[in-house]
Order: structure tokens, then sequence, then C-alpha cells
DNA sequence: TTACATTTGCATCATTGTTGCAATTAAAAC
DNA sequence: GTTTTAATTGCAACAATGATGCAAATGTAA
């Protein structure tokens, strides 16, 4: 989907700082840190103009945050544009990526009574199969 | 165990700070926030010295950080000390307290191909039991 | 009690994120 | 195509969190 259609569907303004976030998310296999976005985005943006976007993207749930030991933080489409389920996210501890692994469902936990959950965040940190391999040869 | 004992064990010098900060989180029946730590440690210390014996302490893995998009930094005693397993965390949405929930041992996730895991942090939003009970009466 | 290494407090700086406000822009109305 | 209106931008200022260098203070071992 493009990113005009995103922005159109949660009725936001197509602005040129949202759209390029949108697309440069949307054209990347792994989630991007503010900078790494910034680097690829056409045109100076102000950072208050990027937080704010960010907030708005995240508000309307159209991207997501990861956050990895309060220190890395990144960003990847969301579940409900790309239909998939609550997925978990894998931080390669030996090249810092964080990948969102659509095919790794959230698994359902069993809380103590009277708990309830709405939602669930799993963060598996490890080696990356690219690190891997790099290891090996 | 006393935090003595703690800091003896990992070889720490025994300083009131360490010692106030292990006995604060120790006592404490959910995860704390620096200020919650401060508010009840005895003696006023100074931010650095504070971060630095937050930092001291968990790379010795005596307490562990919990954080909460990105905002809200809560700290308590590691498994290492507390002798249990990877457990997952609870964010009570309502009062913003988190625990952990040792008797919810994280589940193991089935990776793609190459991809080795080393450690998974699980983080369930929700409501705790606590709250719950006062929405009911 | 002394000696040495570690830790503390202070000043300073960096990063990340927020807020208020005037200027600008997108989208709808005319 | 203009005008109108509401949302968004950029700027300045501020707040919170965290790191670093360095002299003074403290813990530990001798």
């Amino acid at each position: 989907m493009k990113a005009v259609d995103i922005l159109n569907r949660y009725n936001l303004k197509r602005t040129s700082c949202r759209e390029g976030i949108i697309d440069v998310i949307t054209a990347a296999n792994q989630a991007l840190s503010e900078n790494e976005i910034r680097e690829q985005l056409v045109g100076n943006y102000d950072r208050t103009t990027f937080y704010r976007s960010f907030k708005t993207l995240e508000e309307h749930k159209i991207i997501h945050k990861i956050i990895v030991d309060n220190q890395l933080v990144k960003y990847a489409l969301d579940n409900t544009v790309t239909q998939k389920d609550e997925h978990a996210h894998f931080y390669c501890n030996e090249c810092n990526t964080v990948k969102c692994m659509n095919d790794v469902p959230v698994q359902k936990y069993q809380l103590p009574d009277g708990y309830s959950d709405v939602e669930t965040e799993v963060l598996i940190k490890g080696i990356c199969s690219n690190c891997k391999n790099q290891k090996n040869n």
C-alpha cells in the first residue's frame, strides 16, 4: 500500500514528512532508527516535526516502536497496516539490527488470577542468520 | 539475602548507596523507578552516583531494568539473585506499576533457520488484580 | 594506621523528547 | 482558481535521562 493511501485511510493530512517516513519504513526489511530514517529521507525536517510525525503515526498505529535496552529506538510498520498478527521482535547482538518476526506469533501467557492482558511485547535477543553465516565462513 | 552478602558475592565494595538501593528493591513487591527508590533511600546521593550504582548493579546482574514504552524505567532484583527462571513482566495500564511475574516463565519461541536466541524479554500490558478489584467495587 | 584503588560529588555536556507560539501549508468550501 | 479554516511546521526554550573528566572522599587490604 502507498503512503498516501495509508494516510487517507486514517484521515491524516498527507504532509511530505509523514509520507517520507512511511515510504522509508515500508521499503526497509528491518526496523529503522530515527537517524537511519532521516538519512534516507528526502528533505530536511526539524527534529520537532520528526518526533511529532512519529507520534502521530504511532497513535494511529501505522508504525510501532521497538526499544532495546532503553537505548536503541527502532520503528517498523504496524500490524494493522501489514495485516499480520502480533509478532515477536528479534534484536541481533552482533549487528544491532531489529527485525519483525512476522512468522513468530506472540504466545499466550497464563497470568495469575485477577490479571487481564491487553497486549504482549516479546523481544528476542540473539544472533541473526546473516551474522551467523559470516561467522561460519 | 542481605545487601552486604550480595555485594560481597560479586566482589563489589559495600558503599551505602549500593546497599541502600539493594535494600529498597528487595523490600518492594514491585519494580521501582529511580525516583521511587530515591524517595525510600536514606541519605542523599548525587544523580551521577545513582546512575553509576545502577549501572554497576546491572552489569553484575544483581538488578535488571524493565522499560515500558521507552519512558518508564523500573528496576527489580535479577534472577541470578532471586534464583528464579527467566520470567515475564507485567505492566498495569491503570496504576502504571511493573511487577515481575515470577510464576510466568518466558516461553520458547521457534525462530527461522539460522537465528539463535540468547535471551527473551516479555512484557505483558493489561490490568492488574488490584485495579480490577477497585473497578468492580 | 597507612596505602591504594575505587567511588563519590560536582560541573559540564549529549541525547531524546516535549511545549507554546507564530508562520506556513493541506484540504475543503466557495 | 481563490478563499477560508484547521492542522502542521519550525523555532526557541525547556525537561529528563544519562555519560564523562577530575579532584576529594571512602572502602579494603596490608
